[in-house]
RNA sequence: GCCCGCUUAGCUCAGUGGUAGAGCACACGCUUCACACGCGUGGGGUCGUAGGUUCAAGUCCUACAGCGGGCACCA
């Protein structure tokens, strides 16, 4: 058989995806067992204008790993895919395109604008569903959503009405954040505040029936004065006290303002005294209410002062206005002081521009109600179960108990377009359709809301949007909902984890998903995150996919603490290391199938256990150790473990020992029933790690699994017969417990301990390779010497002896050997005429000794406490104890050795 | 300001109260008939600091230091 030497990924990857696509394995319909369990996950919908960066990655790696797991245990699976029309970024790309023909959007108008961005969703909106079946995710493409879509959409309005309807949604003028370049309103969790190295300016206002008298002000934003309708002052604060009531004479306007007492004033902050600017600062805005002072916008939507500002300022931008206040003021002697001042700022956490705060009339969603439901599942059930727990379950609450009501409307035309009409006496019609809202209104001429609904609006909705919901009768909703899990990166747990459950629990009652699964960062090398706006060394997984493959960089996405929550960093050498893994497993495969005539899956280890050979007894306690390992790494979500686990089992385990064990038996010339048995036996092994290794290695592992001796139609799960056989619809291994054999284990350690102290002899004495030499082994008759005696040939290859003897003791080996003593009482020489010497082999025994009795010595020490001896658990003491006679017999021999040197 | 996380080998990171681990890097030796993306062997750690609990602490508790993150209407 033809099987180069080194694997080479793509074609592997541009073969099998295609196919499982075609032949329906995603879909949950290839399972014909109807009565069999459900699994189900809903994919955070990545932007349509997105596309794959290493978040993405991880998180898909890990939901495919649990689907095709879980599939494999031939569960009726679900991987639902789709993508997010996201508002604003959309509408950015789109209105970047008309740009370059030099139009804006408000050249084509509302309805060819839309239409223009439904064409570039058309042509460039399934790029990153494209770089999603190079990942080889396993979702059901025959469901693929896309949150604008006509049922999505419709689900859209149903929450929107019905939550209308019970008053949780309602119009209103209020404070909200505007970002002045992309002219919309945002909700607070599209705003990030930053820090940022300010000045405080220090401004005096002279009180009226006064010549001197003059109250100071402290602010970081001196243009907002001009819209000043009082200064407050805390009630108790003593320096204020009789000018309470007073009115200032504000500077620059000829206003006159009140001095209000409010608690929400800080006396140990600036200068105990506050303006306020009720239209333009959100604290503000609310002594305002209490004190029902006017609100004087002086800021306009694109941050430039407005009329009410005065002539003198009317026009200018923020920033020239801010500079001419403070220039006036200082030319009135109204500038007491400039410090500098570290505050913070709100910026767009799309477009970095700084937010201006604006009273304004928008719809809002009273959040506090629709959490009621999750804040009393998550305090009393702990549900969901977010791994890991800390600190996120910790951080979702505290979140839910502090909830502020959500801004809904956005000022865009991509979007959910908001369901409320408004007649020409401008009364509000919210409704299903137009129509019904014309009979609501009683009236035919409407106009539509211009504003589109915020973007996380139809997000909230995804799990149930997507399985059918609002249709109660959906097959699938009944199915699939609740989900099993939710993966995802911990910037959304307020934007979109709390939010469905938020519509979960109220339009079906469940919670949306049992677990919540929130990855860590991948960083780059550097510790920095991966941003394409910031400097970073990012890194594209499409580059990663094409340089050292698809499988490899799963594996090492899988392996890597950010698969477990803890940000780490990327580096190119874990996926090289991973890389030659999957060519480990080649090379594995390669041995395999070129000695794989008469070999057959399946066969090799029949009969009871106790009459087969000590490593194969070993090699199926590992493997069904591993397997067992495994399944509970991956169902704790542990996906670091398991890697670790197959990592280890693969190469140290099968690789290093198994097939150098086995390795005669398997390449013995004359084709016999044992060696027909050893194939069948090394195939069969080779096939369950192919299987247990699938889930995070899906090409290779279906690469080879096809070519294996034995393998077909009958191979797969009973769930899936009929289906075109493919590994990721066989069985997923399951632990064997009575194959799981402490005392082979153990036996195999011996072994294994015995041929790596020859082979360090050989290398401390320059043996070079291909000598043979001769072996002394002494280790009773029983026990270990019986182990030796029965593994024998394969010591020999494995330490290239001659010739290896039994003794009774090592009393009379060659003066001139090189000695060790083993764990368990076994002694071992190789005898080197002319080629020992002896001061070397000494100081070698004496380090031996040493370090030996260094740790006698502690762990008689212990066993020595009297306090220790008695609470410690029995076990735990004798277990010491143990060791401690092990060590001390084997150093008694090693002093033997060190007399035998000295002839 | 409040809350949280991290600190273990040269690097990146695992680690469940009971013998400190992996990968990479490093050193030495290998064209051993699956694999040099490999094989064999080896060196390397007072587990951030100081206390405490415990028979026993990298692991639990307290404080501190350094780094990172989240939340917050102190102008």
């Amino acid at each position: 058989m033809e099987i180069p030497k080194t694997y080479d990924p793509r074609q592997a990857e541009e073969q099998h995806y295609a196919r499982w696509e075609r032949a329906g394995c995603f879909a949950p319909e290839a399972n014909r067992d109807e009565s069999a369990p459900v699994y189900s996950i809903v994919i955070p919908p990545p932007n349509v204008t997105g596309s794959l960066h290493m978040g993405h990655a991880l998180q898909h790696t890990i939901m495919d790993v649990l689907a095709r797991y879980h599939r494999m245990r031939g569960k009726r699976t679900l991987w639902v895919i789709g993508t997010d029309h996201a508002g604003i970024s959309t509408q950015i790309v789109v209105e970047r395109e008309l740009k370059k023909e030099g139009l804006s959007r408000h050249d084509l108008g509302r309805e060819k604008f839309i239409e223009r961005v439904w064409e570039w969703k058309q042509r460039s909106g399934g790029r990153i569903t494209e770089q999603m079946r190079r990942e080889g995710a396993s979702v059901d493409w025959s469901r693929e959503r896309f949150t604008m879509d006509d049922d999505l959409s419709r689900a859209v309005r149903e929450f929107f009405v019905r939550c209308h309807d019970e008053g949780l949604i309602y119009r209103g003028e209020r404070l909200i954040n505007w970002c002045p370049k992309d002219q919309t309103a945002l909700s607070d969790l599209e705003v990030d505040k930053e820090t940022q190295k300010g000045q405080l300016w220090h401004l005096q206002y002279p009180v009226k029936g006064s010549d001197e008298r003059r109250v100071t002000v402290a602010t970081t934003r001196p243009e907002t004065m001009l819209g000043d309708t009082a200064v407050a002052v805390n009630p108790d604060d003593e320096r204020y006290q009789d000018l309470i009531g007073a009115t200032l004479m504000l500077p620059l306007t000829g206003r006159e303002i009140p001095i209000v007492a409010d608690a929400a004033v800080d006396p140990a902050f600036g200068t105990g005294a506050v303006k306020v600017t009720p239209a333009h600062d959100p604290t503000d805005y609310e002594i305002g209410e209490r004190h029902n002072l006017p609100q004087i916008v002086v800021i306009d939507k694109h941050a430039r002062m407005t009329e009410a500002a005065g002539a003198e300022f009317a026009g200018l931008d923020r920033y020239e206005a801010r500079e001419k206040v403070v220039q006036k003021f200082e030319e009135l002697g109204l500038l007491e002081r400039v410090a500098d001042y570290e505050g913070a700022v709100s910026r767009c956490d799309r477009c970095r521009t700084v937010i201006e705060p604006l009273i304004s009339l928008q719809w809002f969603c009273k959040q506090r109600e629709l959490a009621e439901k999750g804040l009393e599942l998550i305090r009393e059930r702990h549900e969901p179960h977010f791994v890991p727990e800390v600190p996120w379950e910790k951080v979702y609450t505290d979140w839910l108990e502090g909830l502020h009501d959500w801004t809904l409307s956005r000022q865009l035309w991509w979007g959910h377009r908001i369901p409320a009409w408004y007649d020409e006496e401008g009364n509000v019609y919210v409704a299903r359709s137009e129509e019904d809202a014309r009979v609501a209104a009683g009236a035919d001429k409407l106009t539509q809301d211009p504003d589109v609904l915020d973007t996380w609006f139809s997000s909230a909705l995804w799990p149930i949007s997507t399985l059918g919901w609002p249709e109660e009768t959906s097959a699938d909703l009944k199915t699939f909902y609740p989900t099993d899990v939710l993966v995802t990166a911990r910037e959304i747990i307020f934007l979109w984890v709390s939010r469905m459950v938020m519509t979960g629990t109220k339009f079906i009652g469940p919670l949306p998903f049992r677990d919540v699964v929130i990855t860590g960062l991948v960083l780059d090398k550097h510790g920095k995150k991966m941003s394409k706006s910031k400097p970073s060394d990012a890194v594209d997984p499409m580059d990663v996919f094409e340089k050292y493959g698809v499988d490899a960089t799963r594996i090492t996405l899988a392996s890597s603490p950010a698969s477990t929550g803890t940000d780490s960093r990327w580096r190119d050498e874990q996926v090289e290391s991973y890389r030659n893994f999957a060519n480990k497993i080649w090379n594995a495969a390669r041995f395999c199938l070129m000695n794989s005539e008469g070999a057959q899956v399946g066969k090799g280890f029949e009969g009871d256990p106790s009459g087969w050979a000590l490593h194969d007894r070993w090699i199926m306690s590992e493997l069904n150790r591993t397997a067992r390992e495994v399944s509970r790494a991956v169902e704790g979500y542990q996906f670091h473990e398991a890697v670790y686990s197959l990592y280890h089992f693969f190469w140290d385990d099968f690789c290093d020992w198994y097939i150098e064990l086995t390795k005669q038996d398997v390449t013995a010339s004359e084709p016999t029933p044992a060696r027909d048995a050893a194939r069948s036996r090394v195939v069969t092994v080779l096939e369950t790690a192919l299987r247990l290794l699938h889930p995070f290695m899906p090409f290779i592992t279906e690469e080879l699994w096809q070519r294996l001796p034995g393998v077909g139609a009958d191979s797969l799960h009973p769930a899936y017969r009929g289906m075109e056989p493919t590994v990721m619809l066989t069985e997923y291994p399951r632990a064997d417990e009575s194959l799981i054999d402490e005392r082979a284990e153990s036996e195999m350690r011996a072994v294994i301990e015995l041929v790596s102290r020859v082979r360090n002899i050989r290398t401390e004495l320059n043996v070079k390779p291909s000598e043979e030499v001769r072996l002394i082994i002494s280790a009773g008759g029983d026990g270990l010497g019986r182990v030796f005696d029965a593994s024998l040939p394969q010591i020999k290859r494995l330490v290239r002896a001659s010739e290896v003897s039994f003794k009774e003791s090592m009393a009379d080996a060659p003066r001139a050997s090189a000695r060790a003593a083993l764990a368990g009482g076994a002694e071992l020489a190789v005898p080197f005429e002319g080629l020992i010497d002896f001061g070397q082999e000494t100081a070698r025994l004496g380090k031996e000794i040493e370090k030996l009795s260094k740790e006698l010595e502690r762990l008689e020490a212990q066993l020595a406490n009297p306090q220790f001896v008695e609470r410690a658990p029995a076990e735990k003491v004798e277990e010491l104890r143990q060791r401690s006679e092990d060590i001390r017999q084997r150093i008694v021999a090693l002093e033997q050795m060190l007399e035998a040197l000295k002839g």
